[in-house]
DNA sequence: GATGGAGTGGACCGCAGGGTCCACTCCGTC
DNA sequence: GACGGAGTGGACCCTGCGGTCCACTCCATC
């Protein structure tokens, strides 16, 4: 059914698509129905079920992959040039920027707790996004290597990973708390020990 | 009216906090239903409003706050005692192991979420618990220091901060993706770099 | 053993909100 | 200009579930 849509259908589907985006980072997975997604939309129940039959919960799919897309689309123009220490730190406050101004609301992760983790076809989303994201950092990491400001026998994969970790778990604070400071704790720290792995005779960390 | 409970009367709210919890922990905060807790705890209707007049909300506040007790009781025995390296690394085992069984379901973060992390009550449950953990670790660090583990220079709140934020994110994408590799990695990455700030010609990562 | 309040049981209510249905319009094709 | 299918509008249905209510029991106190 996806492939026959018209223009006019794509579009449509689109505008309901994003316009549930917006009605859910307001008011959260929670608190938002069919009906205010339509009012918002401009659209009909009929048309709603009409580009997604399995209802609410294939919308919510629709609107998680949209908002994954976007996530790694907000970094995009700093992710994938991290071949110099600048750059890394331009990254750096991109990020905390992004998510400091996205406030509380994190919209990828309530609506898959809204669908469930199981599902494959949800789990592959954030899974996706992920290593993605992940790979982002290693080739990152692995630029610094080919600048020569890294040696070459760093653990690339570990490190990714650990600084993956490292702002989920800042974002994860930021959206319980409100502070952006373990954020950028994290980061920070992050970036410092493996700035050491290049220079041993470092500080142990950056000044705030 | 907490104050004034008979004893009979305290029981039972009890068993309808624990009740509720462990049924939250199985189905989730979406799928669970007063009736739900109901039937687990053997209760009815007016004895659930009898003890959270406010209803729903009321009872998944109380479930979060006992949650939250949960989690560092879980790692008590380790957490308060971060005087060596090899406390640190059965520390790590602890956490990893918690979170491991946990599966992917994470109680505190779904009852937080369904209830609304901004009403204040709600995110003092968090904040409160968070602050906690991160004084603990803290005090592992300034323990390491006394033992002449670590130097005296080492800045103990980024590292405790980003520390904590490592886990958070470990578990997060735990979560997500059900895999605990990137738990192990943050973890076992941290630990790494803190331990090079007292042994500067270490190796830059502990293999897995 | 009367009194009253805490504790308990469960029938019942109200309605929000997801999902269905059918009648309509719009537009490309022949 | 008839035909048909995609696209649209919105009334309506129906269940699940949070919350109310009242009748009852249990037990401490006098």
């Amino acid at each position: 059914m996806r492939g026959e849509l018209t223009a006019k259908g794509r579009a449509t589907r689109r505008r309901i698509v994003e316009g549930a985006a917006e009605v859910l980072r307001e008011r959260g997975v929670v608190a938002t129905t069919l009906d205010d997604v339509l009012a918002r939309t401009r659209t009909s129940k009929s048309q709603l079920f009409h580009y997604f039959p399995s209802g609410k919960d294939e919308l919510l799919v629709a609107v998680a992959r949209f908002e994954a897309g976007q996530v790694l689309a907000d970094q995009e123009p700093h992710l994938g040039r991290l071949d110099s220490w600048e750059a890394w730190a331009r990254w750096r406050d991109a990020v905390v920027e992004r998510y400091e101004e996205q406030g509380d609301q994190c919209p990828l992760g309530s609506l898959l707790h809204r669908i469930g983790r199981t599902t494959p076809g949800t789990r592959a989303i954030v899974t996706g996004l992920l290593r993605t994201w992940q790979e982002s950092l290693a080739a990152g990491i692995r630029a610094l290597q080919a600048a020569d400001l890294l040696p070459g026998d760093v653990d690339v994969e570990t490190r990714a990973a650990a600084l993956l970790a490292a702002i989920q778990g800042g974002v994860s604070i930021l959206l319980s708390t409100g502070e952006s400071g373990h954020l950028r704790a994290a980061l920070d720290q992050s970036i410092a020990d493996l700035r050491r792995d290049g220079d041993p005779a470092r500080p142990r960390a950056t000044a705030g």
